[in-house]
DNA sequence: GCCCAGGGATGCG
DNA sequence: CGCATCCATGGG
């Protein structure tokens, strides 16, 4: 794999650690759509138009760097999936989800995101989530962006109802109303114990929604979210039915240490795929 | 009608 | 701490 960067273009030639939909569809990212082999995703402010061609793959956007970074293509997944294919447990998940990257996606859109997808499905997440966007983001050029926190503030417990959110109407809206700024941009700087305890004392966060925070908006890869599909791999790894995903959290986190995030992301993709049990 | 979805808050022991 | 129960809502 070759990636090359140019002046509104970055062409990945030999994909053959990196596919687009299996890094749409792993369930880190609720804003993108899939058109054949045409791709839009959207990050923050900033849109990218993806084109997937027999041999490489073309991201065209107006902000190379943004996405440079936002698809971590400073990082070699080759050696990370070498060093998980050794785990007997992830080697069919590793082969079955290859092309899969973690975005490196904006800490407050993830708070927001994920706030959002508890005890939820992605279809309807995706809803909300576009409805607060075309409601309170900014639009430029024929999209509308992610609400910044400062519009959010704008919104109120009716708004977040007829965006669909339910009964996270009111956990949202009390987050949105706590938070600063200076919170999210202090965050970054903090050790994981620090941004955990941060994080969960937020309405509408616990130790999962934390968790993925940490890994999709925070770059934390020693951290391991436990949803119902990982509860679900977990069961069949070890022929268990526990649901207390307290343990399964301690037991995965320690067995796959600094790769957890790759690993989860791995396993989720492959038994949510192929409808697993 | 029931079950499920990238679970969290609350209360109880 | 661990555990049970309740919580909106749309789709299968």
């Amino acid at each position: 794999m070759k990636i090359v960067k140019e002046k509104n273009k970055i062409i990945i030639y030999n994909p053959t650690d990196f596919n687009v939909k299996q890094t749409l569809e792993c369930g880190q990212i609720f804003r993108f759509s899939i058109d054949g082999e045409r791709a839009l995703v959207y990050s923050k402010d900033k849109k990218a138009e993806i084109f997937t061609y027999p041999s490489k793959i073309e991201v065209l956007t107006d902000d190379v760097d943004y996405f440079y970074n936002f698809f971590d293509f400073n990082t070699d997944y080759s050696k990370i999936k070498d060093q998980l294919k050794c785990d007997e447990f992830l080697k069919k998940a590793v082969d079955y989800g290859y092309g899969i990257r973690i975005l490196k996606n904006d800490l407050f859109e993830m708070i927001v995101s994920f706030i959002i997808s508890a005890n939820n499905n992605i279809g309807r997440i995706k809803k909300s989530i576009e409805y607060l966007c075309s409601h309170f983001g900014e639009k430029n050029n024929g999209y509308y962006a992610f609400p910044t926190l400062d519009e959010l503030k704008c919104a109120t417990f009716i708004d977040y109802k007829n965006a669909g959110l339910g009964y996270r109407a009111e956990q949202l809206k009390e987050t949105i109303s706590t938070l600063t700024n200076s919170d999210i941009e202090n965050l970054k700087s903090l050790n994981l114990d620090e941004q955990f305890k941060f994080l969960i004392n937020l309405k509408g966060v616990g130790e999962k929604v934390a968790n993925c925070i940490l890994l999709f908006g925070l770059n934390r890869k020693d951290v391991f979210p436990v949803d119902t599909w990982i509860n679900k791999v977990y069961n069949h790894l070890t022929n268990t039915t526990t649901t207390n995903r307290k343990l399964i959290t301690r037991e995965l986190t320690s067995r796959y240490g600094n790769l957890s995030g790759y690993a989860q992301q791995y396993f989720f993709y492959y038994f949510r795929d192929n409808k697993l049990k």
